[in-house]
DNA sequence: TGTACATCAGTGAACGCGCGTTCACTGATGTAC
DNA sequence: TGTACATCAGTGAACGCGCGTTCACTGATGTAC
């Protein structure tokens, strides 16, 4: 039954990448190994050859979210026609479509509450995504001294981050909206 | 065993206070009906003499935990010398004393991804609660109209709660601290 | 006001279930000669 | 290159545990007469 390398390697992969689609749908608690093993045809008792806890396995799946989240924001940066400054990410980010990808979009959003009781590794991957967005903010202000634009950053992606959870949370398809809207609005004057 | 009707109502009060507190604290899911019952000296079994399911109590617990907030946040106001406008809801939200109470504070921060999973009840809680502390807001805004002052009002609040959640997130202190204060200093300036 | 009975708050055991983790085992892969 | 053996990815059952919920039972409270 041993596979060879190159296959372990990608079992590993994928139990990363589905890790990283549930715990953002359904959140950390809620998402049993099984709901991570089953889908990719697998075992959970074959789990423990590749990760050593669950907790390991949030880390991993946190930090590729994370990766993932900055890559295709810098993906819409890429586009032709992007405006200047912030908008592109801001618009990107606090959007419906955003709020609507339950199995993707931030595990800042995703997770945000669950995060503050997970265990070191995945708080420093959280972390570390939190200032990869916010310098990935910074980098667009222009107008403003490095110190000033990190500072604004670090406030434009709080609000963003509150109101896209925020959105998913109030039933109300029009409240849930006009909320993302109205963030989206104000973080065009920054 | 039977109790009066008084130490009853006493005993659904008592159950509720300690739900909101736990809810907080370690989450939603992470927290058991016998970690609420047991500090009471109860024992699980009674719980379903006063509600008919875990949801029921966690949507009690919200629709209390937010009405907590809102009137801790409306006795920062009547403080003597309390600053005109948003300013003396802001720095008492986005603070480091709310951070670090992790028993008490805003549900919309300590449980923010979890009520996006969370049944109807509760959403409709958690969304009165944010539309009560957005409203407190605006109503401090006295420069604006009422449409604007909404609109402005939303926008903080989302700083608001995504500052404090995040800043539950980051485990460096000196990290921590600066996220509050640079949301508090941006939204000084609304 | 006193008595008989129905109600029901709380107990404690049990229900079925799923959790994270461990382990003996299988058999294909990788490696040493 | 071929062979013998060690490695280890994955299986499937089991571990101990805690979950939300149900239920028969107890006995004090509430109520009807």
């Amino acid at each position: 039954m041993r596979k060879s390398k190159a296959e372990t390697a990608e079992t590993r992969r994928r139990i990363v990448e589905v890790a990283a689609r549930e715990f953002r749908l359904k959140g950390i608690q809620a998402t049993g190994l099984n709901d991570v093993m089953t889908p990719l045809g697998l075992t959970q008792g074959g789990f423990y050859r590749h990760f050593a806890s669950k907790d390991q396995l949030v880390a991993e799946a946190c930090t590729q979210a994370m990766d993932e989240v900055v890559g295709e924001l810098e993906a819409a940066l890429a586009k032709k026609g992007a405006k200047r400054g912030i908008a592109p990410l801001v618009e990107a980010y606090v959007s419906v479509a955003h709020r609507d990808t339950t199995t993707g979009g931030c595990p800042l959003t995703a997770m945000g509450s669950e995060l503050a009781h997970a265990d070191t590794q995945t708080r420093k991957a959280a972390a570390q995504g939190f200032d990869d967005l916010r310098d990935a903010l910074a980098k667009r202000m222009t107008d403003k001294t490095p110190r000033e634009a990190r500072s604004a950053a670090a406030f434009a992606l709080a609000a963003m981050i509150g109101a896209v959870t925020m959105s998913r949370v109030i039933e109300d398809a029009d409240a849930s909206t006009t909320l993302l809207e109205d963030v989206r609005r104000h973080l065009g004057s920054i």
